[in-house]
DNA sequence: ACGGCGAATCCGTTACATCA
DNA sequence: GTGATGTAACGGATTCGCCG
């Protein structure tokens, strides 16, 4: 864990996972049903504190602005500093230790919520993103059906045009269709295959080719 | 390699201060 | 007076490095 990867990490999106990757490994027992029961803690109405003398609650704003600081360049708290923080403020070195500790659990927090924010926003994208697909396919599919009613349509009455009309007779499969893909009209080449050169009745509509 | 030990850290919880 | 909220502090568990 080095000192730059911690102050980039207010600005980054980084999982605590990755950043405290001894957390996930410590859930084991609850997650195996296992249920500590926790000693209960005496109240203390006196003032004094059960284990480091006079009570002192709530940090001063200035000894706050400076844990807040030290915090901002760096998470994790070496001894050292720990020591020279506590001089430095007048406090117990257990104090900053559990400040610290407490700060890291807020940050730790906020982020999750962040993370689950972000994850959420994404997935409502995605669904919307979804429906949006789903409505252009139905509305394609429906294209296409009214282009095969077209093409039957026009079959028929080519097929009676032919029988009486020996000259405007000619084979489908004869002709080379022309190169549809450019027109991003793969697929459709059997659908909406059109000759060219050989006119046929009732084949007018065949023009939104050059349109 | 291994177990014991202490320090550091975590999570969950409690106790208390403050405020609406 | 009271419930909600924020936070200092605690207890137990885990991890890690050191040492014999």
């Amino acid at each position: 864990m080095t000192s730059s990867m911690s102050h980039q990490a207010d600005q980054q999106m980084v999982l605590i996972s990755q950043y405290y990757p001894g957390i996930y490994s410590q859930l084991a027992p609850a997650e195996q049903g296992e249920v500590k029961s926790r000693r209960r803690r005496k109240k203390n109405r006196g003032g004094e504190s059960s284990s480091s003398g006079v009570r002192k609650r709530k940090l001063s704003q200035e000894q706050v602005n400076l844990l807040e600081i030290n915090f901002g360049s760096e998470h994790k708290l070496e001894s050292e500093r720990k020591d020279r923080l506590a001089s430095e403020l007048g406090l117990d070195p257990r104090q900053v230790a559990v400040w610290f500790q407490n700060r890291r659990a807020r940050w730790k927090s906020k982020k999750l919520e962040e993370e689950y924010s972000k994850l959420k926003s994404e997935h409502e994208n995605t669904v919307v993103e979804k429906c949006r697909l789903e409505t252009e396919v139905l509305k394609l599919k429906e294209q296409v059906s009214e282009a095969e009613k077209e093409i039957h349509r026009l079959l028929e009455r080519s097929d009676g045009v032919s029988s009486n009309s020996p000259s405007s007779s000619f084979s489908m499969e004869a002709i080379e269709p022309p190169f549809l893909g450019e027109f991003g009209m793969e697929g459709f080449e059997n659908v909406f295959y059109v000759p060219e050169t050989n006119y046929v009745n009732g084949l007018e509509w065949v023009n939104i080719y050059n349109m």
